[in-house]
DNA sequence: ATCATGAATGTTGTTAACAATCGTGTCAAC
DNA sequence: GTTGACACGATTGTTAACAACATTCATGAT
């Protein structure tokens, strides 16, 4: 829907735009291998392209690039994943508090076709769809509220919410209620920024009460994380 | 103090690191060219890590990457110096009071011996490094806050915030008023959440009261953002 | 004198070949 | 049967040369 901004070239953007959604809609798994070679293939442009898309993806930790191993889709460790959450939770209140000053009735019309979207996905079993617009729709926020800085915040930590909740979360639960998206919007529609903040506050810690970040995580890196510092322990 | 993430290569993290110092402190001013050969003269590296490191920094809009001219210190527009300000106004404030709720004694003492510093570069007459210290200010309570995600956004807004200030800012008004910061540090000491998160608020409204946004920058490529439109004026 | 034209120069963008590294499979030894 | 070493294949990292583009300066015409 909006490319965030122009990194330099806007072939390289699509690239970076696309890996970005599959992230997001969990197509690509966490510690999932992302080869030069194949994406060369895939998008049909040289090695240089698939290399500086890779390097801008990796400096927001959507992938991580492992010196002379390759590019693999990140996988957090609970304790990024607190932070992550606890930095939405220091944001997105904020945000959509703001939104709440300043949406037009174009915003809302908007957003409320997102909702629509949203339920549709959900009635049709669309569950990869459903996961997308989920996240996409607190991106839909920071667009309302017209701060392209704070979008382009919002959509690194909700992509990276994708891929913790992939490691860490309830199977079979995706990112968000609708139901809560819909009085938020109600909220903003109202321009009640107390009551659209309270709700997206609540909405947040939702999500993160249904993730185990205990729990070891999902993924093949398992051992390498588990054992790879060491081999210390209480024995 | 603290390279906040390992983009792929320690040397290359080292480039990136010095350079948004430089236009931290405002060695480099907004619009200034940074040319891939000076650039791999002055880090002594050759040409593709000097354009991967401006790829990153061009990532974290630090530097604008023109296709075939090359890449500039990035000239924040009012609008997004507006939207940068917004954003630090919705994080910020959060973040210290999630500091005032974690701060251990040594953080603390990192935050008073940074006071020190900031002082002592005042009473030297030290200018520039009274900006960087008081940039960095901001980042020191990220980190006191326990979350480096949120210590990256603070980093990558207050080094903008430099150039913004360096466009719009008073001439010979830094960063911030030192006197602020040690209120703060006060309040995190004390442990008093509401006031700290209080502070944070005014000091940064503060600052925003010092811009003068509607103003046209003042930097190299004036001539060029004022003349390259067409030729209308008072004569 | 001013402006347009065009070559010359320097800078950036791209490609391809080469070097280095890592993972894997095989084979021998214990 | 298991373990270790070794060589092979595949993938990534680096370098250098080349191509494309923009800027600048000189030249000449109006």
């Amino acid at each position: 829907m909006s490319t965030i901004s122009k990194p330099v070239d806007a072939e390289e953007a699509q690239i970076v735009e696309r890996i970005y959604e599959a992230v997001m809609d969990q197509r690509l798994a966490p510690g999932a291998k992302l080869s030069e070679a194949h994406l060369c293939e895939a998008f049909g442009v040289g090695r240089m392209r698939i290399r500086r898309s890779l390097l801008i993806l990796a400096s927001r930790e959507v992938v991580e690039l492992q010196p002379n191993r390759g590019a693999y889709v990140a996988q957090p460790s609970a304790e990024q994943a607190r932070e992550i959450f606890e930095a939405r939770l220091a944001v997105e209140p904020s945000l959509v508090r703001i939104a709440a000053q300043r949406v037009s009735q174009a915003d809302i019309a908007v957003l409320q076709q997102h909702l629509e979207n949203e339920s549709a996905a959900h009635h049709q079993g669309n569950r990869r769809e459903a996961i997308r617009l989920s996240g996409q729709f607190h991106a839909a926020v920071a667009q309302a509220a017209g701060n392209s800085v704070m979008l382009r915040i919002v959509k690194d930590l909700v992509t990276r919410s994708s891929l913790i909740i992939g490691m860490y979360g309830d199977a079979g639960f995706t990112n968000c209620r609708d139901d809560e998206h819909t009085a938020i919007v109600s909220a903003l529609a109202a321009g009640d920024a107390d009551q659209a903040e309270a709700l997206m506050r609540t909405h947040l810690e939702h999500i993160t009460q249904h993730l185990q970040l205990e729990r070891a995580p999902t993924g093949a890196q398992d051992l390498l994380s588990l054992f790879g510092a060491g081999v210390g322990g209480a024995g």
